[in-house]
DNA sequence: CGTCATCCTTGATGCAGATCAAGTCAGAAA
DNA sequence: TTTCTGACTTGATCTGCATCAAGGATGACG
């Protein structure tokens, strides 16, 4: 654990994977160049809490690879994931110094650090990443709304095919598979976290994976590795609208 | 309704009742001149639709006074509201020419509206803006956190204690009371509504709004005024661990 | 090889909130 | 005044999901 906290990843942002994503997307080489110096590389193991909800946050980062989740818990132990970070999301407020959710690693996980301090004084004087930074937040805000009529408005079963909608159309954006047809990937969650994503108890996440595998929705191998054979036929279950091309 | 949507509205931006909270808050006089020139103001009606989903939106604004809603519906008509703009807040997105959500005033609202294109321009080279609108983007991101889990793992009574908090902290810091011991307010949205904002049924919103007043939690008169005895109890009501200080 | 822990599935039952169905109330129009 | 309408309330019943409970699968570790 500790050593993992403090392990180095020899990165060029040159060839970082979210180099065209995240925060840092519009920088230019010179630009580049300042934060290659400032930036550390942190790693967690699955399931690591990366911070907890209050704690002092002296950094803020970007994921580069796994999936990290953050939770808001009320007294009684209700808990509600309001966050979903996938590679190249943003986690840390500029301008705030504690932490305002619970954050942890639910694979291992990479992410890409500055310390605070010095990011807020280069977002004052480079609008680039200021610019980026406004239009990732734009998109997370539109993620959130569209989460909340999720929770707010849809069954079991929507709620299901929604995540699972949702995580092949990201992932199949990641490898390249096109999101339409068959699409292959796995669950980076546990039956828990979905159901703190969607509002729902893990016994009825469980019941409404078996009953959309029954129905020949998905397919499943082991626990984790889902076929969806048909994506339009799971888009149909989502009970959406339109194709939902805002989330990406 | 033609004549209220041209209705000019004779305000200089230096009394302006937002002045110091809207996305110009923290504009220079000489920025200041600039965008009051740029501004135009538009008033709605109590009920009047400011912008469908999916249409063309060629300006952006902020609200002056009164409260509009933000909805998103699914095709077989189940609606859930998305955002409460309230004063001060936001309404487009620059960079997207299309309306993302259904936006409706539910009082009478004075709007102070720009045109997309010389707005984008002015932020391009004006980092007030863009600072002080990437600012109020993360806060409405963390309220939509909030209202995430209320909407994902509160009952309907925690709801309802919830929203009616939301509205009378933000009213009691318009009315320069203090959000603690009695408030008073009136409920600027229908039964309906609440119910699209929580997730629930108007049916339900009612016996919960009569199971609080039964309780003493809350006083009403007539159907929208309400009277919170001791907000401290109301607090208790919603559920949340702290004091709800984020929201504002 | 067993055993232990974690994650998951499935069944039985209960209940919060949805749905269906009458009303009530207050203000506006006639 | 009556009538009408939109917003709200209240009651009766239904149901989707939560809760409670038991057991299965998989992998780590002795």
């Amino acid at each position: 654990m500790l050593k993992s906290d403090l392990q180095a990843m020899p990165h060029e942002c040159g060839d970082c994977p979210i180099r065209h994503r995240a925060v840092c997307a519009r920088c230019e080489p010179t630009e580049l160049t300042v934060l290659d110096q400032m930036k550390f590389y942190r790693s967690f193991e699955a399931g690591q809490t990366v911070i907890w909800a209050g704690d002092r946050m002296d950094f803020v980062g970007s994921v580069v690879t796994g999936v990290a989740t953050l939770t808001q818990t009320l007294e009684d132990g209700r808990t509600q994931m309001v966050g979903l970070l996938l590679p190249s999301d943003f986690i840390g407020r500029p301008g705030r110094d504690t932490a305002a959710y619970n954050a942890v690693a639910t694979t291992d996980v990479v992410m890409c650090c500055f310390r605070k301090k010095p990011f807020e004084e280069m977002m004052a004087h480079t609008p680039h990443i200021a610019e980026r930074l406004l239009e990732m937040t734009l998109d997370e805000l539109d993620a959130a709304r569209e989460w909340m009529v999720v929770l707010g408005r849809k069954t079991a079963r929507e709620k299901i095919a929604s995540l699972l909608a949702i995580i092949g159309r990201r992932t199949a954006s990641l490898t390249l598979q096109e999101a339409r047809g068959e699409i292959v990937f796995d669950l980076p969650l546990t039956r828990e976290a979905m159901a703190d994503y969607l509002g729902l108890t893990l016994e009825t996440v469980s019941r409404q994976i078996s009953a959309l595998k029954r129905d020949g929705v998905i397919a499943l191998e082991g626990k984790r590795h889902v076929t969806v054979p048909d994506f339009r036929l799971l888009m149909d279950e989502a009970g959406d609208d339109a194709d939902g091309g805002l989330l990406v």
